[in-house]
Formats: C-alpha cells, structure tokens, sequence
DNA sequence: TCGGATCTTGACGTTTACGTAAAACGCAAC
DNA sequence: GTTGCGTTTTACGTAAACGTCAAGATCCGA
C-alpha cells in the first residue's frame, strides 16, 4: 500500500549519493527490506533520512541522530527511562537555543554590513544610480 | 593601554585547548604578536577567536570563516569587491535562515515530546505526584 | 641554582563522514 | 546473447579539526 523507493530515488529526492544513504544503513540510521539483495525503502525510511538531514544541518553527529532515533523508539515503550528522554531532551534545547541566538546575532550583522555596503556603493560613484536596489 | 592575553588565558576564557588555539593561527585565523617566541594576543585576536567559534557553532568551516574575516577585513579597502561581499552575505543569509527554520522545527518538536513524555509520567504511576514539574 | 610551570615547534594519530574504485550480480531491452 | 543500467559488497582513500606525545627553550620563586 504504502509507497517505497529505490536507493537512487531517495538518493535523488534528497540530492545526497547512494554512498551517503548505505553509510546511513550502516550507522544504523536506516533499515530498509530486502528484495534479493536490493535495499527497498519505505516511507519511514524516507522521514528518518529526512530528519537525518535536517539533525546534519544542525551539526549533529551520525551518532547522535541514531541516539535520538533509538530515544524516540524507546520513547513508546518503557515509560521509566522518559525522564532521560526529557533530560537529553532539555540539553538539546538548550543547544538549540543558543544556536538561535547565534543566528540572529549573524543576521544581524550581515544586515548591517550590507547595509554599509549599499551605502558605500551609492555614495562612491557618481552615476546616477539612485535604485538602491 | 589595550588588554593583552596568553595562550592559555584565552583558551580558558573560552575553554577551548591551547592546541585549537595554534590550530587557529595556522589556519590564518588569529596572528598574534610574539615576545621572543611566545604568543601575545590582542583584543582583537580575542574577538576573533571568539566569532571563529561562534562560526564553528553554526557548521561553518576554519576556511570558510577565514573567508569571512577576509572580507571583513577587505571590506575596507576595495569599494570594488564591495559586490562580491553583498553577494556572499547574502548566501550566508540564507543558509542561516534554513537553519533558523530548522531550529524552529527541532524546538517544536522538542516541546511536543517533552509534553507526551510529562503526560505519561503523571498518568502512569498512582503516587500523588501533583506537581508537574 | 634548581625544580616546576608555561611556552615553543614538530610530527604522527584519531575520528567523522563520506568519496572512490573494483568486481560481480540481476534484469530488461534490443 | 550481449549490452547496459542499477545494484551489491569490499575496501582503501581523504579532508577537516584537532589530540597527543616528544623534546627543548624560558622564566620565576625558594
């Protein structure tokens, strides 16, 4: 019923290499069935790549996003390791929140510094550029 | 007049080794001064290190942040590239407006679990665990 | 003057996240 | 049947960002 997928679809649909996405299965992100041998992905393989890619962006290790993954596992079954879960949880926010902060501290200063730039582009010449575009 | 510190001094104001710290210097990053052979740093290496790891913190590169202090720097002078820099502003800006969504989803995400996780501990057990923490 | 602390420059080691090449299999089209 | 694409495993290579000695210079107080 539900869709599946070859390597090089997910590798395509998410623009990373075939490599990228059997690393992934070896770090145990990822655990696609067998047909044969050919790996045949399904949907929740293709929401963990997804979350994989977005947790990278973050600068989360391959580790790290496979703890996560297994947290979020676990998370359904046994209710007395959750107070882990929200303490791991409280560490990823306060990480989180303070690569917010960086973020706007940079935008910011890239808002700043184009402006500068504009600036100094209109006032240096002498056309009559006067689209500050 | 200006404050000046040791390698050491820096590296446990931002806790950091000492060998990052070289690291940096051999990557371009920071050029301090020398009294005979030891390392004298200025303000100015002390902002630097300091946005270098601020950079590291949002996944950019050694070399990708030597480029920016290098534009920084450039900026200055040539009016000429003034263009070039407004256009690696602005590919910085968005990459960290990806990230800045990213961040929004991951925190969303944190607080919908972190919510789960507290109704379970509070349903689950028969103590008269009131206080929600 | 001697020991300890702090600094230096090599230089090799390590981890992470893949890249890349080799050799082989399955299958569909021609 | 063979050409060719997509896939597999195995395995060595690599770039970045330091870690980790090693061996020596320098300074400072007891």
């Amino acid at each position: 019923m539900s869709a599946t997928y070859s390597i090089t679809d997910l590798a395509r649909q998410f623009g990373v290499t075939t490599r990228t996405i059997r690393h992934y299965e070896e770090q145990g992100l990822l655990s696609p069935r067998r047909d044969g041998t050919s790996r045949i992905f399904s949907n929740r393989d293709r929401v963990r790549l997804k979350l994989a890619l977005r947790g990278k962006r973050l600068g989360f290790s391959l580790n790290e996003i496979r703890e996560l993954f297994e947290l979020y596992d676990l998370a359904k079954d046994e209710k007395k390791q959750l107070e882990e879960f929200l303490a791991k949880l409280e560490k990823r926010r306060a990480l989180l929140e303070q690569q917010r902060e960086d973020i706007e501290v940079m935008l910011n200063e890239i808002s700043f510094f184009a402006g500068q730039c504009r600036r100094l582009l209109v006032g240096s010449r002498d056309d009559k550029t006067e689209k500050v575009a």
